[in-house]
This record gives structure tokens, C-alpha cells and sequence, in this order.
DNA sequence: TAAAAAGTGTGATCCAGATCACAAACTTAC
DNA sequence: GTAAGTTTGTGATCTGGATCACACTTTTTA
């Protein structure tokens, strides 16, 4: 399954450019580069966690087992850092990490990780702008989980599948009708009825799991008006 | 308006124990630390920010304007930061933070904070432990909005007031009942039916807008079954 | 301290979307 | 290749909570 060593996989741009200065040893570290396949669990809620992940290639849903049922909080797309709240806190596991496509990703351990953070002040930045994205996005993801009606957060998703994640107006949905239900709150016949419904008014046009976006207008419009 | 001068006021436990070091020179900076009442706005949705707040003492909604209306994301307590996100990203806040009690805070200039991170590893630190607690926050919040319904969300927002913000089974609530509704994605109206009830069933005794919990454990059963 | 504005209580009505109930299609596994 | 499991499509029904409507109360403002 290990596909090559990833020397300092971890230390991308900015914080990559330093490397050949005085704080090189204290970056350096080895880590497995290993690939998963749709479906394996990188993280497990609940269960205790010495590892960073560094997600190189591919997306992982992030979901949470709540009072009634999975919910997905966010899908994310590498490359990025995951689990970082369980390097501070009490290290179990609040939520757990899935593979939802092939997925290629290495295990940094905590204390590397802090060491790394504690030498590289370029590093720590990054990774404060990068936490600040995600808090952001999931500030807005939460105003529109619960302002939107079903529609509108159904032509949403369509529209991050083809835009961030996939870059294509022409996808597989790499996650069942469920848990698209899961993701925007709603059951899984809403959202069978409105995929129906945006494929007969030639929205969109669907083949089993594969989606066409035709009218993109549209969407945004539904998108828009909530 | 302005108390007093607050001389380093940012640098808080382990981070200040180091003030004697090497670096204390780059951690040194004034800030005048202001006290604003109810309802002054701290952050404007929308508007160009250069700063990031140190919320000393008091408490502040952060909010969103939604497709439809206002929507509070969260309520947090002093002390901690404020803004941070928009230190990064494009400077135009994504949200505002408005005080819903009496209220001390100062304003860091970004350069200032960003040349704290860079030369100071225990502050950079403690600010990434920080938006990681937030961020574990939030998701939960996420999952208890959409997973919950309101008898469970109210019981939830009760236990938090008398929990880790005011500390106190008989507190003042800081916000109007429609805003309880746009905390937890609810009209007014349920929120006050939900209250009236719960006094019925002599759970919490209500005067105006001071709650006292009488049945702690019905609360915590309320919230639990959702 | 009176008038205006903001916040609250409570009934009556309505509706988006959940839930139930099956049938059909598609995926795995042996 | 057939049986078992999983995912989807679609009607019929049900319901939590939104919305409307209006009286009452508390707070703010001038």
C-alpha cells in the first residue's frame, strides 16, 4: 500500500522555501506516503489520535455521529492538514475522517508536528491562515444549511462538485443521494425528488451517479434566491 | 471612553512568561484598551478591516447576514481574539461582532499581530490551539442545529448560559428572544412558547429576561433525547 | 412622563419536508 | 450468474414549527 517515502511532505510553499536555512534540521522528518481507497477511515471519532494527517491527493468527507444519526460537516479537498484539534485537546477523536475517492495521504506524529510548528514560524502561519479558511467556510456552510431550503443547498452542492472539488461542469458525485441528505440536513428522498426535478427542467442531466451541469444560470439562480 | 493603556495585553500565559527573553522586544506594543456597551459593533460585515480585537472582559455575538436576515453563528466570552480570519484572507469581514454585554477590548493592528506570530512560536501556538477549539465548537453546534429540535436546542442554550458563561443557575439572559431564534434557527415565537413551557413544567422559573433552572437534569434529558 | 419603538404571549392556519411503504435498479460477493 | 445487500424512485400521509394576526408589556427616546 506504501507508495514512497514523502520526505517533508508536510512544508509546502512559503514555509518550503526556507528549507535550505538555518531550521532545515527541524523540518526534516520522513513519512509514509500511503493510498487508501474510497470508504477507509483515516480518523475514527471517539477513538484516540497521535497522528497528524497530511491529505496529499483526494477528498475526505468529515462527519460526525450525532444524537440522531451521521452527519457530514464538510467535504475537503487536498492537499491539507486533518485532525489538528486532536493534536491539542484531549487527543479523541471529535469527529472522523473518511475517504470518499482514492485518497493519498501520510500520518505525521504530534510531537513532530509541534516541533515543526515551533521552528518554523512561516509553517505555523500557514497553518493559522488555513484553519481561518475552514472557519470561515464553515461559518458561511452553517448560515446556509439553515437558511436555504432544500433546493437551493442541493443546487449548492452540485455546483462546489463542479466547481472547487471537481473543476468540471461533468462529475461523478463521489457520495451516495444519503449522504448528500446528511451533508445539507435533509433526507434522502428530497433529495432523489429534487435531482429529478432539476434533470426535468433540464437543469442538470443525470446518469446514475454521473452529473451534467446544462444550465448553470439556474442553478445559481436557485442558489441565490435560497 | 478609553481605561487604560494595556501593555501587552495580548500576550497572555505562556506566551508571557517568556516576555524576558530575547524577544521581548518584538512582543512589546500599546493598545488602548476601550470599554463599549451593548450593542456597539466591534466588526462590520463588509467593511475593510486592519485589525484584530482582544476581547478582555465581556461578552459578543458573532453574526451573519444571510440570504434571509441575521443569523448568530455564535456567542463567545472574553478573553480571546476576534477577526482573525480577516487578518489573512481578503480584509473585508466575513461577519460582525457585536457586544450583547458590557464590553473591554482593544485593537491590534494586523502588521503588529502578524510580526507577534513570527516572533513568537508560544503565541502562534496558542492561537492555532485556539481556532481548533473554536473550530470543534462550531462543528458540533453545526450537528446539534440540524440534528435537534427546539425544546432541545433551547434546553441547550440554557444550560450554556448558566454553564460556561455566566456560571450561575440564575443569570440574565444578554439577548431578546428573537435572537435566541437566530441562534438556534428558530422563529420567536417558538422560543417563547418553548420558555413559557418549560416554566409550566416548573424547569426554569422566568421574570423578564432572568432565567432561573430549577430541574437541572430534566434540562440535561431534554437535550440529550434532542 | 408621554409617545414611539422594541420585545413578548398566544391562538389559528399553513406548508416544506420528514417519514412510511414499496418497487425497481444497481453492486457485491460467493 | 444468482442471491443478498445497497442505493434509488415515487406516491401517500403526517407533523414540527413557520407564519400571520393582534393584544399586551417593557424599554427607549425626546
Amino acid at each position: 500500500m506504501i507508495r514512497n517515502e514523502c520526505r517533508h511532505c508536510s512544508v509546502k510553499s512559503k514555509a518550503a522555501k526556507k528549507l535550505k536555512d538555518a531550521e532545515t534540521e527541524s523540518l526534516s522528518f520522513n513519512c509514509a506516503l500511503t493510498s487508501f481507497k474510497k470508504g477507509h477511515v483515516l480518523i475514527k471519532q471517539g477513538m484516540l489520535s497521535t497522528n497528524v494527517v497530511y491529505l496529499r491527493s483526494g477528498l475526505i468527507k468529515l462527519h460526525i455521529e450525532g444524537p440522531y444519526g451521521d452527519q457530514i460537516v464538510r467535504i475537503v479537498k487536498a492537499p491539507g492538514y486533518l485532525g489538528l484539534p486532536t493534536t491539542f485537546g484531549d487527543k479523541i477523536n471529535q469527529y472522523s475522517i473518511t475517504a470518499i475517492d482514492e485518497v493519498e495521504a501520510c500520518f505525521i506524529d504530534i510531537t513532530t508536528f509541534r516541533n515543526l510548528l515551533y521552528s518554523n514560524p512561516d509553517f505555523s502561519y500557514e497553518i493559522i491562515i488555513d484553519i481561518c479558511r475552514n472557519e470561515l467556510e464553515i461559518y458561511n456552510r452553517c448560515v446556509n444549511r439553515s437558511q436555504k431550503q432544500i433546493r437551493g443547498k442541493i443546487a449548492d452542492v452540485i455546483l462546489e462538485m463542479a466547481g472547487p472539488i471537481y473543476d468540471s461542469d461533468s462529475f461523478t458525485l463521489p457520495i451516495s443521494q444519503e449522504e448528500i441528505g446528511n451533508l445539507i440536513d435533509s433526507s434522502r428522498e428530497s433529495v432523489s425528488r429534487i435531482l429529478a426535478e432539476f434533470e426535468k427542467d433540464k437543469i442538470i442531466s443525470v446518469s446514475g451517479k454521473k452529473i451534467e451541469i446544462k444550465k448553470r444560470e439556474s442553478l445559481l439562480m436557485i442558489s441565490a434566491k435560497g
